[in-house]
This record gives C-alpha cells, sequence and structure tokens, in this order.
DNA sequence: TCTACGTGCTGAGGTAACCTCACAATGAGG
DNA sequence: CCTCATTGTGAGGTTACCTCAGCACGTAGA
C-alpha cells in the first residue's frame, strides 16, 4: 500500500469525523446535549438501565470519564442514578421519563440529520460503509 | 433508512475515529509530536510553504487554532515562521531541514501503523472505503 | 492623500471529551 | 478476619478546538 494513499485514508476519517462532530453539535443543541451525553443516552436506550462501569465499557471511555457524562445528563434530568441493590458499591444509571422522551426526540432529529449527510451516498455505498466500519471495529 | 441504521453508522464512525486517534497517539509518542501537529506537518509537506491562514483552511480549523498548532511545532524546531515578502501582516510557515526529516520519519511510522490497522480490510474494501470518505467530504 | 474598511495574526479566555492517579467504601476468597 | 479486587469519584491534566477583541497592515475610493 503507498505511503499516500494511507496518509489520506487516515486524514478523509478526521476530515468526516469532524465533520459530523459539528453537525451533531449543531442538531443536539436545542436540547442543550453534547454529542457524548447523547451516546450514553443511546446506549441506555438501547440496553437499558445499567452500572455506571458497565456504560463506559459500552462507550470505550475511562470509566471516571462516564462518571462525567453522566454527571451531565443527570443535571438535566435526564438519566438518575440509583444504587444497585446487589451491591452497595455500584451506581445504575437509569433514563428518567423526561430522559425517553429526549431520547425519542433526539433519535428522530438525528435521523434527519443523518439521511442529509449520509444522504451523499447510494444504498450500496451505506450498506459498505457500515460493514466496513464494523470490521474495523471490530 | 431506517433510524437505528443511522444511529451505528454515526457510533461505528466515531468509534473507529477514537481507535484511530489513540493509535496515531503512540505511533506519534517518539517524536513528540500530537495527531494535530503531524496533520498540519503533512499539509506543509503535500502543499508546500504558506500562511497560516491557508494551513487553517487546509486543516478545516479556525486561524487562531493554526496558531496554536504552529506554536507547538515551532517550538519543537519542526517548522519556522517567516514573514510573507508581498504582505507585512502575514506569516509564512515552513518545514525546517529537521522538520522534513521528522516528517520523513513519521510518515514511515503511519504507514506501518495504517497498515496494520487498514489491513484488516481487503484492497477492494480500502478502495471503496476512501472513495466514500471523500464523497462525504466533498 | 486621507479615510474607511477589510484582512492576517495572536492574546485572552472558554469548552468538550477525554485521561491518570489516589482513595474510600464495599464485596469476595481463603 | 484479613487480604485483595472492584466501584465510583475528587483532583488535576491534556488535546484540540472555539470566539472575541485588537493591533498591524493592505486597498480602494473620495
Amino acid at each position: 500500500m503507498a505511503e499516500e494513499e494511507q496518509e489520506s485514508l487516515a486524514e478523509a476519517f478526521w476530515s468526516v469525523a469532524r465533520q459530523l462532530r459539528h453537525l451533531t453539535r449543531e442538531t443536539l443543541a436545542p436540547w442543550d446535549v453534547t454529542p457524548s451525553q447523547s451516546r450514553a443516552m443511546g446506549v441506555l436506550h438501547r440496553h437499558g438501565t445499567m452500572r455506571l462501569r458497565e456504560l463506559a465499557e459500552h462507550l470505550r471511555i475511562a470509566p471516571r470519564s462516564a462518571t462525567e457524562v453522566v454527571d451531565g445528563l443527570e443535571s438535566r434530568d435526564v438519566v438518575e442514578r440509583l444504587p444497585d441493590p446487589h451491591d452497595r458499591r455500584a451506581t445504575l444509571v437509569r433514563l428518567t421519563p423526561h430522559g425517553v422522551d429526549v431520547g425519542h426526540a433526539i433519535r428522530a432529529a438525528r435521523a434527519v440529520e443523518a439521511e442529509g449527510y449520509f444522504g451523499a451516498l447510494d444504498e450500496a455505498d451505506r450498506a459498505d460503509l457500515t460493514r466496513i466500519l464494523r470490521t474495523l471495529r471490530q
């Protein structure tokens, strides 16, 4: 593989990631939620109430960082902490009813956003991209 | 397009970008250069000496942010600022001889890194990914 | 030629999203 | 019961951005 090719592959990746980040930030602005908070909400939506540590694993970030994300969401009344009945060290994180609503609204908005952004691709390319990204992620 | 699909497309993107960032940081560690500094070096390598503002445009960041990147590179003797002979407001940024050497070494290391990371993909997938990312970037 | 306006860079100050390290509270195994 | 592992978080740091204000300088028009 040529050196130049690699450079631009990684480069292109950054470029797209940056655009996506800006776009997402804009889309989320009405709810005063940051992209990483939104990611956490998505995990909680898809997998349900879980320990802070589990959330960190899903997000692939350090547990300490998950604490911060949850702090932010809790201050917006989107999630709540509750003690784990089986382990007094642990804290469960759960979407509040309000958080569930906000989550729905956000997912709808992000679908529109994504439609606009990934709309530049045809079906086949989208499928390829999804598959390739999953391969890379492992 | 299904809502879920979008979610995972953007999600997968973040995930891969994060991995790539960690990998890059590690690869660059021996030279004490950050990923964004390395990006700037790449632009200077490919396009030659240019104004700070142009560099910012290539990197798609605010001019003020480019100042910071250049500060970092200058303190490592990798680039140097010189006055633009045609416009006394402007500053040109140029790779130093040492910077050129470091650039070569970094590109070699990143080629190995990329080989390892993108090696999970076959030729066709790599080509598709490159093309798709370029489409998205515009 | 003087004025008005635009451009190029940078100081000041801020934010998001991470990180490590240390520690207290708690659980689990021998 | 004693040791060791685990959970969450305070403290403090880093990277990579941003905006806003301001000075130095260029430019086009009266």
